[in-house]
DNA sequence: ACGATATGTTACCTATGGGTAATAAAAAGT
DNA sequence: ACTTTTTATTACCCATAGGTAACATATCGT
């Protein structure tokens, strides 16, 4: 409260500290939501207060109660987002064809791409005990329709020959798992980019199971067959996250 | 309240509603643990109460403080004991010897069937952030450690030739996330058993590292390796737990 | 311009739950 | 038996943070 406000260097908020605001409510919507995900990933749900979010956005608390019912609402609709994205993915790999092996390197990729941004993230970091009995129900169906997809892929492999027979949903867990752990170990600062994890992930993650092809993983090794890694000596130290967990 | 206590059917607490109060120090404390880690599961360390934790026990919530500097200090025990298990699988599978995949194919083994069980679980369901940033420290420490041998396996494992080569810290990251997962989707009550579980796992994720031998998954089992649940019907829909998440 | 509506603000309420003080009752020491 | 120490109980404190009420100010339709 010196001088005057010159407005914090980027503020992404559509609300200018005390300036025009006319805005479309959507788009506000959508900032509460925005601010909201990178705060309850930061610190926590539980340890995130409804004054921390409305000050990032240059308001107060009881005007967030404008565009949601509460806290769990704010979360859920985070969570949503995230769902969505997934949903539009799934979507559009069932428009496409391809094998059923075929079908799964491109549910891995997009989704490990997905596990890298926050409302892809908020779909495994929330705790869906933290939402109201109804809205977790919706959660939950959402999940199912994920995890069945995965299988359903899995399934369509084996039936079509592209993959080696194998429990679907053990093999669904498996992989599903490793995607979303990225969820909790990715780092934006850290030196493996978005796509380069969906890339070796997809690898990864179908090598085991694909039955005949064996894909190579992206190092660049522009000839060698058998990958050789990319010169690089494994020198430990590269962190990136929490490592397991 | 009605008629005598008859105490309450199976109580593994060592305090009887109103009686012989005479237990070894070390034992109450971790009957605390045991009762804290299954409430903090079930139902997420922000909504359980030290009221609730105390009154599983029979005691009521200052007498927990003879135990436990606070909450989060219970958090942390609980914590430990799931790092401890972790710790004394690593010390048992360096002790041995073995190829590198082999190492692995223990620590996936060991450490999946480590998932199943409350302490096991604890190292991946709780949220370092709710711990004092000392304890917090020691945590981040052991996780380190955790993922390091991950690594240093899979290293080894390239270098006496019994892994293809490939990234160790993407590939540790892989495996270690499938296997953490299994504490958020594994049921007590589900029809797959945790050896079940880990035997399926180690193949599914070592398989693709392999350099050699491919091994099998356990098809062909007969149908339970152990899991004879008291005569449920099994009807379609297996659900083990979240699926996806 | 001018009400009506949408969107803010300030000031307040209150349930919750971790933590503590004072005290009583066992266990253990002598 | 008695004191001492450990361990439990009852009664309380109080900071926190979600939520609400009452009021203020833009924005908008006409």
């Amino acid at each position: 409260m010196d001088s005057a406000p010159p407005a914090p260097p980027s503020s992404p908020s559509p609300w200018l500290p005390f300036e025009s605001r006319r805005r479309a409510r959507d788009e506000k919507r959508e900032a509460v939501l925005r601010a909201a995900v990178q705060l309850f990933l930061e610190q926590g749900y539980h340890r995130v207060t409804l004054n921390e979010v409305a000050e990032r956005l240059n308001i107060t608390k009881p005007a967030l109660y404008n565009y949601f019912r509460g806290k769990d609402e704010i979360l859920f609709e985070c969570w949503s987002m995230g769902a969505e994205l997934v949903d539009s993915v799934i979507t559009e790999i069932n428009a496409g064809g391809g094998s059923g092996v075929a079908k799964l390197r491109k549910l891995v990729h997009a989704y490990a791409e997905l596990m890298a941004t926050d409302f892809g993230a908020s779909l495994v970091r929330f705790d869906l005990r933290d939402l109201t009995e109804r809205n977790a129900g919706v959660a939950r169906a959402a999940k199912r329709r994920i995890d069945a997809t995965f299988r359903r892929y899995i399934t369509a492999g084996i039936a079509d020959g592209s993959i080696r027979p194998c429990d679907p949903k053990l093999a669904a867990f498996a992989i599903a798992g490793s995607l979303n752990w990225i969820g909790h170990w990715y780092r934006r600062e850290g030196k493996l980019s978005p796509t380069a994890i969906a890339d070796e992930f997809t690898v990864r993650l179908t090598d085991g199971l694909a039955a005949e092809v064996r894909l190579q993983a992206t190092k660049k090794t522009p000839r060698a067959p058998q990958g050789r890694n990319s010169g690089r000596k494994t020198t430990g130290k590269t962190r990136t996250g929490g490592g397991t967990g």
